[in-house]
Order: C-alpha cells, then structure tokens, then sequence
DNA sequence: TGCCAGGCCCTCTTTAGGGCCTT
C-alpha cells in the first residue's frame, strides 16, 4: 500500500516549546512533491541533488494564544509580539480546512514526511486538531525522516555513532550549514535535501516506515 | 515543595541508565 505513494508533503512545525511545555504551533509549513520529481531528480557538478521546482507550497504563522518560550522565540524569529501585531489568527477550522484541502488536492496515496515527526510534529498537529474537534482521514501516511535516517545507517552499520539531527545530516551530505534552520520552510526544504540524497533506499523501505494517522496520539 | 516529554536507541544491557531529537 505505501509502495504506491504518489506525493510526499515535507513537513516542519515551530511552536512555544517542548512536549514537556504542552506547546501550542506558531507556525506549519508544507511542500507537497510528486515522487517523480523526487526519482528524477537533477544533480549538479559537485554529484548533489537539486531541489526540485517547488510546486504546491503552504507557509502559514498562527498566535499560540500562549507565551513562547524564549529560546523558541529566539530560534524561530517568532514572538508574541510580531505574531500579533501581524494579527495571525488562531490555530482554527479555517486553517484546518486549508491543511486539509491542500492534501486533498495532491495526487494520491499522500505520506507526510517529518524530522522526529513520530514524537513532536504529528502528536502536536494531532493535539491541535483534537482541540477543534476535527482530524485528519486516519488513513493519510506519514513517516519520520529521524528514523529513516537511523534505520538506513543500521543497514550498513559501521559502529561509528553519528548526530541525526537534521543540520548535522544535512552537513555530513552538502559539507555546509543548512540555511534558515528553524523556519519552518527552511527546515523543510532542508528536509527535502536530506531526502533526496537518499531517495532510492528511502523509496524500497516506504512500506516499513510509514504509520497511518490513526495511530498518532496527541501530544497531550 | 519540587519537579516537569517520551519513544527509541545504544551500551559500561536485558533485575538499567543515559542520551538523542523536536521548539
């Protein structure tokens, strides 16, 4: 079943804090791509991967309606302050809707893609939903790049012990800082990178990665 | 009062503990 998802949507998160601060978004970003662009990817003179042509792209802040901690302030250039000076609305139905919709016009079987998603992004997307008393089809695919990264290594495993987290994957394939690292859009196209390096191995093992939605609990 | 995630992985392991990874 997973074998045959058409379109992969990288997704990233910011939000006030950690699972252990009952966080709240502050911002979503989702970059749907067809898994042709991903198997036909281009690679430049130094034997790298290019991104893709984005085609379908979602970038959205939300006001948390709660304090953000301050590192996570610092980090994402996201504050209490610009949040409601630009008067972002509420994570609410409307923005569901717009999640949702732009899924819904992606080629299907769709798998959502995030780094560590499994333990922060789906239980906090999941929390956000349940709050509205909406959720996602529970059939939609998603799977954590954290892990496929670890498993893909394990394969070969060399006993060397290595950092997975996503600048220092990216760094150890590009030999250079990811830019924009914690907006959400620079962490997905980050991300993309990462997953592109390593399309082929990551597309045979698709079945054994993905969960379905239903699975996900909220974060609290 | 004081503290505050948690699932997974690794190893100085399995009668456990520590670190990672996400903001």
């Amino acid at each position: 079943m997973a074998n045959s998802v058409k379109t992969f949507v990288f997704m990233d998160l910011e939000a006030t804090g950690l699972n252990n601060e009952n966080p709240k978004i502050t911002e979503i970003c989702l970059v749907a791509i067809h898994v042709s662009s991903l198997e036909n990817s281009v690679t430049n003179s130094s034997g790298h991967p290019q991104l893709p042509r984005i085609l379908d792209k979602l970038s959205l802040c939300v006001d948390p309606g709660k304090p953000i901690n301050g590192f996570a302030s610092k980090i994402t250039g996201l504050s209490n302050t610009n949040l409601g000076n630009n008067e972002k609305q509420h994570f609410n139905s409307c923005l569901f809707n717009i999640v949702s919709e732009f899924l819904i016009r992606q080629a299907q079987p769709v798998c959502l893609v995030a780094h560590n998603g499994f333990s922060y992004d789906y239980p906090l997307l999941k929390c956000e939903l349940q709050r509205q008393n909406i959720d996602l089809p529970s059939s939609l695919l998603c799977m954590d790049s954290l892990k496929v990264f670890q498993n893909l290594d394990n394969q070969g495993s060399n006993g060397e012990r290595k950092s997975y987290a996503l600048p220092n994957i990216y760094k150890r394939f590009f030999g250079e800082e990811p830019v924009n690292s914690h907006y959400a859009e620079g962490d997905v196209l980050t991300l993309i990178m990462v997953f592109l390096s390593k399309t082929n191995q990551i597309l045979e093992t698709v079945s054994t990665q993905c969960k379905n939605w239903g699975e996900i609990k909220s974060m609290y």
